[in-house]
DNA sequence: TTTATATGTAAACAATGTTAACATAAGAGA
DNA sequence: TCTCTTATGTTAACATTGTTTACATATAAA
């Protein structure tokens, strides 16, 4: 070891840099602040002088993670150019699929334990760019084209999220062997919400075969 | 303290009635072995002469836990005074309702951390006295009378389910401030899973208000 | 060059679940 | 009743957690 080792140079950024990495595949539980004074050859307290807690850079991963979330959820809902019930269904495979890969991750930012940091991130009064806002934007997009029925949009999008996540969640934290169903589950479960939300005062367009059949039930 | 209190007795039912209860009221990971033996005015190997492990203890306050459960669902689903689709609506009400007033238990019952414990109980494969059991004979029921769509009774049983648990995890996990619309947010998640899966061959009877009107929405 | 600050280590804490060695009560068999 | 076994409790110690305190060293400012 050389000796200008002492002073590691971007310890913080390879702590968070480790720790994501590792919640990508391990449980969060097994992230210990050990784990971490391994991996980048330091002590264990070394941590302390770059995070005030383990909490604090559990918030930071969180932060990265929301990112990582949004970036595969929301561009989706936002993309003008897809019809709108298709960035809808394309969303709800994407959801379940980012979930089943990264049920660790999933967890930790949909789980109880660190709510505060989630609704400090989220924070759905405004429209900032995180996935629930852009849900909200689509539904409301939505029913300004008579697509989706007129309700309390706040009320549309929970009920349409929560769908997801319970799907999400059975599938991950090992409720019932339904992991391999989860292909035929979205796509049932996507069946059920257009059947609750969508008008039938408009005609709508897809592009994807499997949404045509389910606007079309006598197709 | 008396002499004879050495022995206690019948520790074992009164560690277990003392954990039942914590969870009823406060989070998991704050029952320690302490507060067991604290509570019980012995000391905190005690419980090792009752149960292997820690976990071994939780195994029984979750077997507790889902026949209190069981208890609350599963009658309303076999009850077979009530129409079907009333029997539906109050399990609902009630499954919210349930999680609401027990967040702590609830999560215990359906997280991920004592999954196979959940898996050993519940095991969907025979139609044994549980929850899950119970919806999935409801939805046979409902199919082969035609009122829900003929479809697979295990993907729809889960679709079903998985919106409940989606619900009620986002009211309890603290995912948004949506637990005082929880009410109003139960009728719509079941307005939509009515939506989806009712089949429209037969009329269908309700003595609930708020049921008939989703079955007539001209009405 | 000296001084202050930033960033590392080592040692110790209390709290956690757990185990091992020991103590005592209860019950069975003589 | 006496002894032996078993059941059930305690105390002391462990390793593992996150965390703090005192100390060490490299970097930067004066």
């Amino acid at each position: 070891m050389k000796k200008n080792d002492y002073h590691h140079g971007n310890l913080k950024e390879e702590f968070l840099k480790i720790a994501f990495e590792f919640i990508h595949k391990e449980d969060v539980d097994k992230l210990t602040l050990k784990v971490l004074s391994d991996a980048t050859g330091t002590s264990r307290s070394a941590i302390y002088r770059h995070f005030s807690s383990k909490d604090a850079l559990m918030e930071e991963i969180i932060r990265l993670g929301f990112e990582e979330f949004d970036s595969v959820t929301s561009p989706i809902l936002r993309d003008k150019e897809l019809p709108l019930v298709d960035r809808f269904y394309k969303t709800s495979k994407v959801y379940i699929n980012w979930a089943k890969e990264n049920p660790n991750l999933y967890r930790l930012l949909f789980g109880r334990k660190y709510a505060y940091i989630r609704e400090e991130i989220l924070s759905i009064k405004e429209e900032t760019c995180d996935a629930f806002g852009a849900l909200r934007y689509a539904v409301d997009e939505g029913q300004e084209k008579g697509i989706l029925k007129k309700e309390d949009s706040l009320k549309q999008s929970v009920v349409i999220w929560a769908s997801l996540h319970g799907l999400a969640s059975l599938i991950i934290d090992g409720f019932m062997d339904v992991a391999e169903l989860s292909d035929e589950l979205v796509n049932d479960m996507f069946r059920s919400l257009l059947a609750g939300c969508v008008s039938n005062k408009v005609k709508i367009i897809s592009t994807i075969p499997f949404v045509r059949g389910v606007l079309e039930p006598k197709g």
